[in-house]
DNA sequence: ACCTGAACACCGTTCAAGT
DNA sequence: ACCTGAACACCGTTCAAGT
């Protein structure tokens, strides 16, 4: 039966759930689709191709359907969705974090972010740079995040903090409340500040009045609330 | 002449600003060094311990001297101090991030962090929270910092988002001001907008006057200096 | 104690040859 | 057009044997 690019993304996603990115190799997949691994090869140039293709696949639905509500809500629902994603496969966010793909989830993703902040009155210059510093942080959220699965099912985790961090205790209760915590309520609170501090920067009228001079662009900031 | 583990990081080092990561391979790390890779073997178990180590050589300097002023130039310096030592070296955020060391420098570079917050008011517990959410953007704008300096090298960028960005202008202009800005600006506006959302949950109070109920916690915010 | 030399069990990738 | 079979040039890691 002859192979698909769809088949092999999702052989490859398979492989990726069971044995997770260190293990995903061109002779595995290859394997898992009854396939030698040069065939691999008619279907995808080379083994990053295959990864953006499947980043590509995992990131599918973040764009979609276009959030609702306030700006910030709606850059909440974006971010919550990428980790849900990020979340739905082994090492997802390592394999998502690691390529540079530019096809249409992504795209979608990325311009859901500009809309969200050009409705809160960011221009799309500075709306950019924002969306990528976003990503930043879901994308370091989530591979911790599913760092400490993976060191927790080879029994390395929690690790002995105490020792660990020279028993000073500043460090070790930092440490400690980021193992023990709830991994959504922490997304949500560091998320959260980011938010604020997105707020602090937008004028007031933006989001209930015609435009004022903008410190986004040029001027000091001043606080909206 | 018989090896020390100071002279395999070093070695390490050498041939990643050569070679970057991808290219850093125990045999190759040997013959820097004149010497077998299984002679590696000796000083470190494996291929990541020797990694961790590496990181740990790169952080060198982050937490001390410890930095001074308000706790957000002092946030202001110390990420800006990590963003510098990871650009020391070829893909030096990549090997960084990569690693969970608890070793001297990494955690003097928490604990100043954690110092930094806590001076501000914020409880050790919540500073935890954010000194990760501070390290996953400094690690991903670096990260892509670095990337783009790879790529470039390749003859692979400026990639053409015009095209590949399906025309849509929003996009295209987002991605151009990532692309083209000067990476130092970039980083430290992003980095402010999350410093003003951290002051947006500090009590005002906590930087002028006695405390007022924290918005960080249950309980009353504790004034440290 | 430290290193060599050689091996083991893998990799990604290529390519003539088959169907 | 798609796949096989075999090869090439590598990996990380181990370990008896040397010094």
């Amino acid at each position: 039966m002859l192979l698909r690019k769809n088949d092999v993304v999702a052989g490859a996603l398979k492989l990726l759930d069971a044995e997770g990115l260190d293990g995903l190799t061109m002779r595995k997949v290859a394997a898992v689709l009854g396939v030698q691994a040069g065939a691999l090869y008619r279907h995808y140039a080379n083994k990053k191709a295959l990864l953006d293709a499947m980043a590509e696949k995992v990131v599918e639905g973040v764009g979609t359907p276009a959030p609702t509500g306030p700006w910030d809500r709606q850059l909440e629902i974006l971010a919550g969705r990428l980790r849900r994603c990020l979340l739905t496969h082994r090492d997802g966010a390592r394999v998502v974090a690691g390529t540079f793909v530019a096809e249409s989830n992504t795209l979608a993703s990325g311009k859901a972010f500009l809309d969200a902040l050009g409705s809160a009155g960011v221009p799309p210059e500075r709306a950019g740079w924002i969306t990528f510093a976003l990503k930043y942080y879901v994308f370091g959220h989530t591979i911790e995040e599913q760092a400490q699965v993976e060191l927790a099912q080879a029994g390395q985790w929690p690790r002995d903090v105490t020792v660990e961090a020279g028993h000073d205790p500043a460090v070790v209760i930092a440490v400690r409340s980021v193992a023990e915590a709830d991994p959504a309520a922490r997304f949500a609170y560091g998320l959260r500040l980011f938010l604020d501090g997105i707020a602090a920067n937008i004028p007031a009228a933006s989001r209930t009045a015609p435009a004022s001079p903008d410190p986004l662009t040029d001027a000091p900031a001043h606080r909206t609330r």
